[in-house]
DNA sequence: GCAAAAGTGTTTCGTTTACACCCATGC
DNA sequence: GCATGGGTGTAAACGAAACACTTTTGC
């Protein structure tokens, strides 16, 4: 514990990272939540992040926060704001920095044991610490227009999905319904997927990814992404928003 | 000048705003550019901005800077993106927040005395300051995104206008062409335009618009935004990038 | 009178939407 | 066997794209 101070001739906020997680279980959209063990707003759930260090730029230190506070390698992770109101940290002025992160269902650990971290779906979000109801609305309506631009969709599924997987993804980020035969054609004219052998049906990726077995109907064909798609795809909107 | 010192158990960073200011001479897309007078970067162009006072959030001392160095007020005003790499400014850690500003060309002043503000048309832009060729293209990059969900255009025309002009306002930004039967079309048939009356043509709003002069054609229509329209307006894409 | 810019309508084409029946699986 | 979820095709409606000629104005 050095007892260094740090002095400047002007005042200076204080600069954090804050990571909005997300993951998709094949079913529901979801969010990692941290449980705060101080003040304040102990006992709260928070997004996890903390102070940027000086040798690091702002993406560099929220992978390195999500590393640190969840063990998470995100597929993806993207700014999407920074929040700076004055009060919005009791302690001192704070000014932070906020990403979204995207998740595949095979990198998902934390929340699972009995950790302090847990995966919320979006609609079981409770009232969170600090501005962070607030940092979530603006996370999520930017990962609604992100989808619109750019395929980022698939950065959330697992190696193997189905479409109707995909379609329940976009539906639970868009916050609409689509038709499901129009939905297949779309995805199936673009071109971007490829049928998978059912032989690889029993391996691990599979299990996982259907893990909650209710499954009562027809099983689902399944698709992997055309790698050799990726970079023409990066750009591309899949599913252009109608209200 | 007082000589109190700030003094943190932590390094903190300087945090400061810096505004993309654009604006619309009818003709071109321009923004606002300012010549430094001291090192470093001495005698380069940079965006306007400054440090964030502890008593104001980002867009207050986003718009106090702009005020403080333009005398401008914007119509618009916008955080898109957050510069945190460790070495964009040599002489400490500064953390920008980024803004976009539209002005209209009414409120457009500075730059046209002999003052060190400076319209630049886009592809005139020199090489900046600091990492600021690098905040331009992304602060493009997003005013191509926005205007596809939002009409912010409106915000950059003034009062009066023609709907050629609006053409070119959208061709620049979104930097490809129309054409013009269809681009006509479709901006009138989305009813949110009404005509003005030849009378006003007199108008100074309308001599300021035309100011290059150097109009050949035939003469245009003038027309004005139906205020009542602008509430369910707002969040409407008026024309769909297609490239 | 000629060059440059703006006004105007129709047809074609592609995309989006709406919609119904059959099939496989788990209980 | 029945309820649930998934596979598949077609027709209608809509919106986007392509396209030519006339009018006005400044030089």
């Amino acid at each position: 514990m050095e007892k260094q101070l740090y002095t400047y001739k002007y005042p200076h906020p204080a600069v954090t990272t804050d990571c909005v997680i997300f993951s998709f279980d094949g079913n529901d959209l979801k969010v990692l939540l941290i449980q705060r063990g101080n003040n304040p707003y102990k006992g709260y759930w928070a997004f996890p992040g903390g102070f940027l260090n000086m040798d690091e730029n702002a993406e560099q230190g929220a992978l390195r926060e999500l590393q640190e506070e969840t063990g998470l390698i995100p597929n993806h992770i993207e700014q999407f704001h920074t929040f700076t109101d004055v009060d919005r940290d009791p302690r001192e002025r704070v000014v932070s920095i906020a990403f979204f992160a995207l998740i595949k269902p095979t990198d998902v650990r934390g929340g699972d044991d009995a950790s302090d971290a847990k995966w919320f779906k979006l609609k079981d979000i409770p009232r969170l610490a600090f501005d962070h109801d607030y940092v979530f609305r603006i996370a999520q309506r930017t990962l609604k227009e992100k989808i619109h631009f750019e395929s980022i969709g698939f950065d959330l599924l697992g190696e193997n999905f189905t479409i109707p997987e995909v379609q329940r993804l976009y539906e639970a980020i868009l916050e609409i319904k689509f038709d499901r035969r129009n939905f297949q054609k779309k995805l199936i004219q673009m071109d971007i997927l490829e049928e998978v052998e059912t032989e690889e049906e029993f391996s691990k990726q599979v299990r996982n990814t259907n893990k909650d077995s209710s499954s009562k109907g027809r099983k689902a064909k399944k698709y992997r992404f055309r790698q050799e798609k990726y970079e023409e795809m990066k750009n591309t909107d899949i599913f252009k928003l109608e209200f």
